[in-house]
DNA sequence: AAAAAATACTTGTAAAAAACAATTAAAAGG
DNA sequence: CCTTTTAATTGTTTTTTACAAGTATTTTTT
């Protein structure tokens, strides 16, 4: 009974969360990039930036994305200088893909402005809030990961 | 130095956090409500079910949606019979907005959806992590609140 | 080794979502 | 009153998305 309300509660807070996060990824793909790229192409490009020259499935698999979709977009974002695609040497089948200098520009800018958000969100709490805060996303990705519901990975 | 590492490294995990929990808002849209709701529209149900007769203005502000693709959510919405519009009496050029038996019953499902999933997902945790976790989302939705960045409120 | 199946990706096409401009109607402010 | 503001809708275009079908390459099977 009482249980039901919390958990409401909190999925209620998570789900408003994770929103706000989202409208601020959309707000910074506009205000920090020069809306040159929406806010799937920022995932895109963050992915790539993270891994090293992945397949365009290992991308459009763990972000969820339609292969079909996810082919445009690609197409896009070559189009526009920022990310590039090249034939696996073993492979012929697969593209493989990397930002360009300007890809990660565009990868630096996005960093630094989540960074700046996040330092703005935690200067008003205590060293032991930023803390628990810090560890609970730690746990969180990790029950996410362990979960497996989710495509991403 | 370090620094910048820790916020990137942070920054990181919440941009995949809440790009999973999007997907599983996504996918639970999909697999929960017999495909008849979409994320956007989701959103619009559950929001609407959190306030009290609510105007268009007001659920739209609050999830940065542009006012006319609003109102055609709404009239979908409205068609399918989960969403009822009637004018306020007071003003006449304001809408107030309000869930359907129907609507109500999507808004139950979506909520038992994502209460099922919290609870697997706190599963795999001690008492102790589970409350920190609460704790930070509490202090997140709060310090998200104050920073007054993101139209949602 | 040849045929069949699977994988990686692209293009055709159609439907849905989103956004800008313009419009109607009502209210508020001089 | 008359002007301005606010709430919402409709017209129109662009963008996004996704299914179906197709090509090319690799793997599997016999």
């Amino acid at each position: 009974m009482e249980d039901t309300v919390f958990w409401e509660d909190i999925g209620e807070m998570i789900r408003v969360l994770v929103k706000r996060f989202g409208i601020l990824n959309a707000n910074c793909c506009d205000t920090c990039c020069g809306e040159e790229v929406s806010p799937a192409q920022s995932h895109i490009i963050l992915e790539i930036g993270k891994r090293s020259c992945p397949s365009m499935q290992d991308v459009a698999k763990c972000l969820c994305m339609d292969i079909t979709t996810f082919s445009r977009q690609i197409k896009t974002l070559e189009a526009r200088g920022l990310v590039t695609k090249s034939p696996d040497p073993g492979d012929k089948r697969i593209n493989l893909l990397a930002l360009t200098p300007e890809g990660t520009q565009v990868r630096n800018k996005i960093n630094n402005h989540m960074r700046e958000y996040l330092n703005l969100l935690f200067s008003g709490m205590t060293e032991f809030e930023r803390d628990t805060v810090v560890r609970s996303v730690k746990l969180l990705s990790e029950a996410l990961e362990n979960s497996g519901i989710c495509c991403f990975r």
